[in-house]
RNA sequence: GGCCCCUUCGACUAGCGGUUAGGUCACCACCCUUUCAAGGUGGCGGCACGAGUUCGAAUCUCGUAGGGGUCACCA
């Protein structure tokens, strides 16, 4: 037998990590058993529903890289796959429900059902539909809904027992009938509900297993019912458990109290292998106790009885170490710089050749977490040499070292060769000839190259720049400190020394600005695109 | 509140009757070091509780407590 999964999110909002994580399960469970994967669209509240949700949702999967066998946009044998295009089955489903008295028409109105709820609320009673409509005789119900009026359908569920279902990962389920109160099934305005919809259709789609959230394993003995009063037999379920709050108590997730847009985190530069791996491991570990590892080797290895039930607090700070781990152990500089490419063009960085683009990466990738960390760190190795942003800190440094940096922008002048060991040993010669500390050198040098004083090696720096730009940028941090000299009155002085460094990143922020601006319109030029808007005429 | 589910370090988890209860993240310390990282080494820290079964329980049973979910013409 074809195993045959899916994965059913509903058109609203932002696509959801949740969906991502049960999807990755289902995706997994079929593919490990040469199966399908379906992707189906629960589009019948009308309420909710969001017109760009669907696309979005199909880009999040494509992004992550999982892919439907089936789905709305590229078919299959069991469609449509919108459930808003599957009315006429459930007519008929529901029909045959009639028929057999399985179902009936109820006609509460909203505000009949309001008062019933509430009295139940004032007597104590259990909450729910009491089935006041079930003993209405059929001829009556057919007679009122031909005559048009408005009414739903309902379940007709058994009054005294109990119904189990089995779960994969729990066993056998028992709930008493009582609690399960005649659902509906078709609402008024004829659109299914999710649990009549989801049985008509896993049925009709061939759906061998269900992976869902745990909150679905109340409403469980509702379809399981369904599948019983239609005489089909039931899929496997096995309820996921549900990503949690880092709250005190673990509540369900939610995106008031964590970020829940899969998009915001693929925009702040999680990797699509990070963001996945992670998600594989809420809940599941593999065999061989790897921790990290790839859609394929989950894929191969993953089984779906191996699924642990508490609930995982979803925990940003691993995901942040495990994209951190992807950044600089899994994928090459030439990947990464792949990935990165569009966000420098989009900060509006230039650079002539691809070498100096990958010595730039390896540099960095040890210092950012994410993908956009490691380009707003990259800022000075892409801006003119007197445009990027000199920081508070390193002009305290480069003052305090205007000496050091005057001394050696003289001597890597008369270098002859300008590589790693080279200047190398100029610094250590330096620092020996002077008797001063190693920091005493290096921190204003930094400071001066970068514009900050966390940065990486001095000598990396120097020799990715290349003599030139070094020279150039020593020569810019001299000339913002000429104010700077001591004066006799030291309030005065550095009074006076602020207003130069003011004046002096006033001019760089406008430089910069310039800079940026041209940089995206000739990025913008190379992809053929159209100018930017607002930046012709500027 | 009724019903259902769950319970090993702060977090993710290994464990499936006999282990000094293991790993990863986080945290702390040390090493490396030119700042910040990265990396290396080490450390802190846990079987919710109570009975029972057993020669022996984190592992099996029951109870208690705690937590979560659910009780819609939303999914």
């Amino acid at each position: 037998m074809t195993v045959v999964t899916r994965i059913a999110p509903s058109p609203t909002g932002d696509p959801h990590v949740g969906t991502a994580y049960v999807g990755l399960f289902n995706y997994a469970l079929a593919k490990r058993h040469g199966g399908r994967f379906v992707f189906r669209l629960e589009d019948t509240d009308r309420e909710r529903y969001d017109a760009d949700a669907e696309a979005a949702i199909l880009a999040m999967f494509d992004w992550l890289g999982i892919r439907p066998d089936e789905g709305p946009e590229i078919g299959g044998p069991n469609g449509p796959y919108r459930q808003s295009e599957r009315l006429e089955i459930y007519r008929t489903h529901v029909d045959a429900l009639l028929e057999a008295g399985a179902a009936y028409r109820a006609f509460e109105t909203a505000e009949e059902l309001d008062a019933m709820r509430a009295e139940q609320k004032q007597r104590g009673l259990p909450l729910g539909y009491d089935g006041r409509g079930a003993t209405v005789p059929r001829e009556e119900q057919e007679r009122r809904a031909a005559a048009g009026e408005p009414h739903v359908v309902r379940l007709r569920t058994p009054e005294a027992g109990e119904t189990t279902f089995h779960d994969l990962l729990r066993g056998d389920v028992t709930i008493p009938n009582a609690e399960i109160k005649d659902p509906v099934l078709v609402k008024s305005d004829g659109f299914p509900t999710y649990h009549f919809a989801n049985v008509v259709d896993d049925h009709a789609m061939e759906v061998t297993h269900v992976l869902r959230a745990e909150e679905w394993v109340t409403s469980t003995p509702i379809h399981a019912l369904l599948y019983r009063a239609f005489g089909w037999s039931e899929p496997v379920f096995a309820h996921l458990p549900l990503l949690r709050n880092p709250d005190a108590n673990k509540t369900k997730i939610s995106k008031r109290k964590l970020d829940t847009s899969v998009a915001s985190y693929r925009d702040q530069g999680i990797l699509p292998e990070a963001l996945l791996n992670f998600l594989a491991t809420m809940g599941f570990h593999l065999p061989d106790g790897r921790e990290v590892f790839s859609l394929d080797d989950f894929v191969a290895q993953f089984d779906p009885e191996r699924i642990t039930l508490g609930g995982p607090v979803f925990d940003l700070k691993k995901l942040r170490h495990l994209n951190a781990h992807y950044l600089r152990e899994v994928l090459s500089v030439e990947e990464l710089a792949d990935r990165l490419e569009p966000r420098f063009e989009d900060a509006g960085y230039a650079w002539d050749d691809e070498d100096y683009l990958l010595d730039v990466i390896d540099v960095l990738r040890p210092r950012a977490e994410t993908l956009q960390e490691l380009v707003d760190a990259a800022d000075y190795f892409f801006l003119p040499d007197d445009a990027f942003a000199i920081h508070p800190e390193a002009r305290k440094k480069i003052a305090a070292g205007q000496q050091a940096l005057e001394d050696l922008e003289r001597s890597f002048s008369m270098l002859d060769f300008f590589d790693e060991d080279a200047v190398d040993e100029l610094l250590d010669e330096y620092v020996r000839s002077r008797e001063i500390k190693k920091p005493a050198v290096m921190m204003p040098l930094r400071a001066a190259l970068t514009g900050t004083t966390n940065a990486p090696s001095v000598t990396d720096l120097a020799v990715i720049l290349g003599r030139e730009r070094v020279l150039r940028r020593i020569g810019r941090a001299l000339g913002e400190m000429t104010a700077a000299l001591p004066d006799d009155d030291p309030a005065a002085a550095e009074a006076a020394a602020e207003a130069a460094a003011k004046a002096a990143e006033e001019a760089a922020r406008a430089k910069r600005e310039a800079a940026i601006a041209k940089a995206r319109a000739d990025a913008a030029a190379r992809r053929g695109e159209a100018a930017p808007e607002g930046a012709d005429g500027a």
